[in-house]
RNA sequence: GGACCAUUAGCUCAGCUGGAUAGAGCGCUGCCCUCCGAAGGCAGAGGCCAGAGGUUCGAAUCCUCUAUGGUCCGCCA
């Protein structure tokens, strides 16, 4: 139930009824009609807009529509009163029934806010995807959180949704991690070894080789790498996409489904992917200009295989393949996003960090290609994560030496605070994490107040229980309740345009406001004993005070079930 | 040279499909509380929404240009 939706139906309605009245002419669309909360709550519960959006093409005067409108809706059981306003704005208060139906919905409707806007669309969300040579880090942490939030949230909103790992196990970097391995391996067989430039130094990978030795034994001592690249290189990624898999686990991401990107080799399936760019015309043989402003050092011509993704929107055409004739990375994304639209994904969503912004719209240009336009991607940049400790920089590590590490995190200040906080800016906005205040207990730590707020309730409610008082019809009665309950009923509403643009942000921010909320009326029942919720000498007026906060405790956790975080019963 | 993202209160940031007098926390100022369902409460001051044009009934929001900051720019992934 969205009373927003409800009331935008109901004002079309009264709309339909001016025209078939000749109050309003035939033919006029109705899609920019909104029905909103106002910014300021002496206008009223809600306004629309209906009369200032049909004024041009109806050839009359808002104002004069406004009036008729509001005559027509003060007809309505739920509508108190309609007042025009301003330029032509329509302001409705709403009857005080409405709002305890709001609560009693909540209460028996255990999809409250849930919706069917994804209409059982398939959504493939891609996200983390980090390359199998380490731990994940904390700019892999805020892609985990973000991408998995976004997934949640769709499937929230009624989407099929599939959480997609994509594994950069095809390129010359699983060939470095292998080389990283086997001196490792040299060193668990007692050997001094030393670790050059462009090779993986961190400890992390002393137990690979030492796994390693325990499974061939002396086999690869001494012998090139001709003999023990491939088979290292499997073996350790293998073991380096557990890691990875832990990693998640720990911070409570499951993926649907990991996908290798060395799959895509000796299949054919890049060929194939490119074969079906080639028959739309979009490969050619070609040179590139080159960059503009400064020229590199070691600049000089050559033809490449091109893809002529300026024909769907890109700035210039990318290579595929270099001028050696080996793939570039692009070759296999695009065979990759090719098997995504094969598959059926009526929608792409990739997640990336933002230093890989360049390669946006040469992907996307990829995906309208492929789809003929019909699959749209899109693409949510992270910033980076910059991370603080009472006000200092934070950098330690105790696992890779030289970066802070999605464990490093989780083990300070547990999942469920790290992926609250993550969530509580913007996705492409950078983001300051001070270990210090995700933990603090104070009312500028969203995390912390909105579980204390859930806690509370759930303390009234063992108190309630105690007494053998059972939550009963919602009685309201105090402008702080309404309030609350006004909030609550933003809830569907809130939800429907976090997934729209895909912002799973505003669903913290909004748990935040409500818990805000909720704190205010509980911080007027210290003064006013009368509206705390267990009243011990009046078990009816309990009962009827009971529903609002159990109204608002099943939107916090279903808020927070979206962020993928846990409630808390109390807090220690 | 170009592309993308950002620019909102002293600070850190929200701001919906364009909607009315632009919000929150911190900090600041003042008052209250020490009650218990601890981890305070209430109120106030504080804004040329980077700048300039444009679109329209209406712009922080859309378009163009400019400034500043960040990221990226064939043969890395």
């Amino acid at each position: 139930m969205n009373l927003f939706a409800q009331m935008r139906d109901d004002v079309l309605d009264a709309l339909r009824a001016m025209v078939a009245d000749g109050a309003l002419p035939e033919g006029l669309g109705f899609d920019n009609v909104t029905v909103e909360p106002p910014r300021d709550a002496a206008h009223g519960d809600m306004a629309t807009n209906a009369a200032m959006v049909l004024a041009k093409p109806a050839g009359l005067k808002p104002r004069d529509i406004a009036a008729d409108l509001a005559v027509r809706l003060e007809g309505l059981e739920r509508v108190a009163s309609a007042e025009v306003a301003g330029p032509g704005f329509l302001n409705l208060r709403l009857d005080a029934s409405v709002w305890t139906q709001v609560v009693e919905t909540i209460l028996q409707d255990q999809a409250y806010g849930r919706s069917d806007t994804g209409q059982g669309a398939r959504v493939n969300v891609e996200y983390v995807s980090a390359n199998p040579t380490g731990p994940l880090h904390v700019g892999h942490t805020r892609g985990a959180v973000f991408g998995d939030a976004l997934a949640n949230l769709l499937d929230f909103t009624g989407w099929d949704v599939t959480r997609e790992y994509y594994i950069n196990d095809g390129g010359a970097q699983v060939d470095v991690l292998a080389r990283s391995v086997y001196l490792r391996y040299l060193e668990a067989h007692g050997q001094d070894v030393a670790f050059a430039d462009g090779t993986y130094p961190g400890d992390y990978l002393k137990k690979v080789g030492a796994d390693l030795k325990e499974q061939v034994g002396d086999r690869f001592v001494g012998t090139g790498e001709e003999v023990w690249l491939e088979s290292i290189r499997d073996f350790a990624t293998d073991a380096m996409m557990d890691l990875i898999r832990e990693d998640l686990a720990s911070l409570g991401v499951e993926m649907d489904n990991f996908f290798s990107e060395k799959s895509l080799y000796g299949t054919g399936r890049i060929e194939a992917a490119l074969q079906a760019l080639d028959d739309k015309g979009l490969i050619y043989r070609g040179t590139l200009e080159p960059p503009k402003g400064k020229l590199p050092e070691d600049w000089e011509e050559r033809e490449q295989t091109l893809f002529r993704s300026t024909a769907h929107g890109d700035d210039v055409d990318r290579p595929v393949k270099k001028s050696d004739g080996s793939w570039t990375y692009f070759a296999p994304d695009i065979a990759y996003h090719y098997d995504k639209i094969e598959r059926g994904f009526d929608a792409l969503i990739d997640v990336f960090g933002a230093d890989h912004g360049g390669y946006v719209k040469r992907m996307k240009a990829a995906v309208s290609a492929l789809s003929d336009g019909k699959v749209p991607l899109d693409v949510k940049l992270c910033q980076l994560v910059k991370l603080w400790k009472n006000g200092e920089p934070f950098t330690m590590s105790k696992r890779s030496g030289n970066f802070v590490t999605l464990r490093d995190v989780v083990d300070e200040v547990g999942a469920d605070v790290t992926r609250f906080t993550m969530l509580t800016r913007k996705n492409d906005a950078p983001l300051d994490f001070d270990f210090a205040k995700a933990v603090e207990q104070s009312k500028d730590n969203p995390v912390f107040y909105v579980q204390y707020a859930h806690a509370r309730i759930r303390s009234v409610q063992r108190k309630a229980d105690a007494l053998e008082i059972a939550t009963g019809v919602p009685q309201l009665t105090d402008p702080a309740e309404v309030d609350v309950a006004r909030k609550l009923a933003e809830w569907p509403r809130l939800v429907e345009i976090a997934a729209r643009n895909h912002e799973p942000h505003r669903i913290a921010f909004y748990l935040y406001e409500l818990a805000s909320s909720f704190h205010a009326l509980w911080n007027r029942g210290n003064d006013d004993a009368s509206l705390r919720f267990v009243q011990e000498d009046d078990v009816i007026a309990s009962a009827g005070k009971l529903a609002l906060p159990a109204a608002v405790a099943a939107v916090l956790t279903s808020g927070l079930g979206i962020l993928g975080v846990t409630p808390l019963e109390e807090l220690r």
